[in-house]
DNA sequence: TTAACCCATACTTAATTGGTAGGGATTAAA
DNA sequence: TTTAATCCCTACCAATTAAGTATGGGTTAA
């Protein structure tokens, strides 16, 4: 029961945008500063681009910006989008001839919504240096 | 952000044995049950054994049963056993020079505190019929 | 003695993770 | 107008893990 490197590379860039907001910064400052590959981070911000969590602009002194406030964004948002859905196990959310007397789905159903619960009560301002 | 079938497997298994305590019951009667492979199911009962969670009994008419009652077991216990100890990140726990400053390792640590607190807050008893 | 069980280890196969390679498109500045 | 720094896209790849199989042995009640 892990999250991925990519979670973990994901929430890094976004919190080190959180403390620029709104300034812009560039893929190549970011990565330097969280020690990530630039080509790696690439990929990972362009699945944030696409869900609108941050904005970029191209050519030189291009870079990546936070669209809204810090205290507007949930840590569990920011998983969510490099990770897919939040759920602990797979049958959960999805159909099962069992599911109303399965005694073991009962425990990923409310495990999964603990955990979505304190992702989304994280919020970017709780993360940064100058609150 | 998943846990393995193991996880799901080992679970059903010894919640299917909480239903029988303090009776026994085989391999091959449990993997009916709960559609697992015997053979896969065989070890991971193995891992249950030793962790003192189950005790076994060989030879013809052999079994496994719950050691202690299903109210004095809990959930994270269950799958800590097959799973390994539950932290939603690879670095927590770990030695990182930054780790009082990490703004990401907060977020891992809250999150795996409140994992654990749920999974050793659901005892096998809440999960069996006769309750 | 034999059948039903437990026990151990090695192997296999498929999926996922965690990237890298190579290029193209865009734009500010020299 | 060229150059250089940036964003963007797709394909590829290697290592690890998950999920189970195969094989064979040991134990014990009937």
């Amino acid at each position: 029961m892990k999250f991925s490197t990519k979670a973990e590379y994901g929430l890094k860039a976004i919190i080190n945008l959180a403390n620029a907001y709104p300034e812009q910064r560039s893929i190549s400052e970011i990565a330097k500063e969280e020690r990530i590959s630039v080509k790696y981070l690439e990929r990972i911000m362009g699945e944030f681009r696409k869900s609108d969590l941050v904005k970029s602009s191209k050519g030189k002194a291009g870079g990546y910006a936070l669209i809204r406030q810090p205290s507007r964004v949930a840590v569990g948002e920011v998983i969510e989008i490099v990770e897919g859905p939040i759920s602990p196990m797979k049958c959960v959310g999805m159909d099962c001839a069992k599911k109303h007397i399965c005694p073991s789905g009962r425990v990923w159903t409310k495990l999964g919504a603990q955990i979505k619960k304190t992702l989304y009560g994280i919020k970017l301002s709780e993360l940064i240096r100058s609150n």
